[in-house]
DNA sequence: GGGGCGGCTTGAACACGTTCAAAATCACCC
DNA sequence: GGGTGATTTTGAACGTGTTCAAGCCGCCCC
């Protein structure tokens, strides 16, 4: 949407340098999370530059007024009176409204991988970990659920940021595919090293399945989700183990082929799109 | 969005009857399709009313400019002047910009259906009859490839009536189920009656897999989906030949009974499957 | 102090989807 | 023809996301 066409009427050039003002990397600034583009101060527990608070304290008042009255009924200029900031301030920090949904799903990978973590410790039986870790998600997200059928809007289209197949969403896929790089390396499980390379990637995509039922699922507290992954967990975790034998493994690479080349690589821009034919 | 709390704005009522003007069946009244819905005038070759011309004209001219200038770019203001009508008369017709698309995807349905019927005429192999089928519908939708994002995104909404699980969907759905129904009947495919019951609904289910496939492949005329039909196609036809044994059919009806409760039941008469053609 | 300079903030203005009360047109009966 | 009620059409107005030119503020250097 930004770089299409320009409106016709838009003269220059944006303001700020290119895209995000400065201490704005998309993984939110947990306490100790990868330090990523700018390994700065990696003691300097907190200093909450003005920007940062403003920016902070706009985040914070959209994600309340969305779980209040719900994406759609939450203007821009609600979240913005109510944090006590202008409108544009609001856009300075976030290029729409959509991408302040980013920030739940920040939050809610941060939660995911933390929880995730603590029920892992101790575990070595793959399946058993594997089901912990999806099951950590959905507590993680189940006070989203609400809004969440918004996100996986943008979800659905394969040009937005948003999408977790974007370049912009390299980040946070990242860190959830470290996680699972964890699962498989904590387990007892026997892998061959380049499947072992490669089943992450896959196991991230699967936890991108079990979401998109998740986002479907109307049963209280997701409870036929969570039927879904216990059921299921067992079945993916014999497949991955099964990963070992050489019959099995060129189709392993075929899916983690596929999967690489539905995600846009962290380079040029997106494929504009003509207006077809 | 429209059932949620009134606008508090809205005094009486909705002005037409409930919904929608006379002579608006879901599927397309295309020239000659399959005279479906009402058999009443099996003669009556056209008796296009005032009405449904100011309604096809909009529905012509969206679909035109849909095509020209993308999904977005595209103001209901252009439309209107495009079509020579006023913008209220195009809300007049259609609930929202949204539901122009539902025209699209009606029409790419009928014409799916038409070309996977001519081309398994012949064809006795399910696992031929199952490919030929699916790229009927590559091939239908091919042209409709650049603003299919806009409508997966509505169908990533379950509140959206534009979604494939909506009620309001029943009837274009149900059409597509007959369809693979046939391409199950008309193979030399030994099945259970059970099964026979069931499956259709369930290859629905997969051609929903493949179009989210689609939507996301960027690859010049689609060839990716194409090969992974191609690829895929034997080892789906592989398990619903399965589905007679004992051993596999409660794998099938728990599946079956996955889908069927995310389909949101046509309102008023539950889940009444009727007369199948 | 003064003069930049760059990050931050503002709010009016814009474009677009959508609504609605009123007007125009049609259908039908007396 | 004329009346009457439904159907269709109109376009101004509204609310919302988004943009942008202009202003503000803190900081550094002379």
């Amino acid at each position: 949407m930004e770089n299409d066409a320009p409106a016709a009427r838009t003269p220059p050039a944006p303001p700020p340098g290119d895209s995000r003002p400065p201490g704005t990397s998309r993984t939110e600034s947990g306490p100790e999370s990868s330090p990523e583009s700018q390994p700065d101060h990696p003691r300097a527990a907190a200093k909450p530059s003005k920007s940062e608070q403003t920016r902070s304290l706009i985040l914070e008042t959209a994600l309340r007024l969305f779980q209040d009255r719900g994406y759609d009924k939450t203007t821009m200029r609600a979240i913005a009176t109510e944090a006590g900031v202008s409108v544009g301030n609001a856009y300075y920090y976030f290029e729409s409204k959509e991408h302040l949904i980013q920030g739940f799903y920040d939050r809610v990978t941060n939660d995911h991988i933390e929880a995730a973590q603590a029920r892992l410790r101790g575990r070595t039986d793959f399946a058993s970990r594997l089901q912990v870790t999806l099951e950590a998600w959905l507590d993680a997200a189940e006070p989203y659920h609400g809004f969440s059928v918004q996100f996986f809007r943008n979800a659905a289209d394969p040009d937005s940021p948003l999408s977790p197949f974007s370049a912009e969403s390299y980040p946070a896929r990242q860190t959830v595919v470290d996680l699972y790089r964890d699962v498989l390396a904590g387990s007892a499980m026997k892998l061959d090293a380049e499947m072992a390379e490669i089943l992450p990637e896959l196991l991230w995509l699967h936890q991108m399945g079990i979401v998109l039922f998740w986002v479907y699922d109307r049963s209280p507290d997701s409870a036929r989700t969570r039927d879904f992954v216990r059921r299921t967990t067992p079945m993916v975790a014999r497949i991955t183990s099964l990963s070992r034998y050489k019959l099995i493994r060129p189709l392993v690479r075929d899916a983690e082929k596929l999967v690489r080349d539905f995600i846009v690589p962290d380079g040029i821009g997106t494929h504009e799109r003509p207006p077809l034919r």
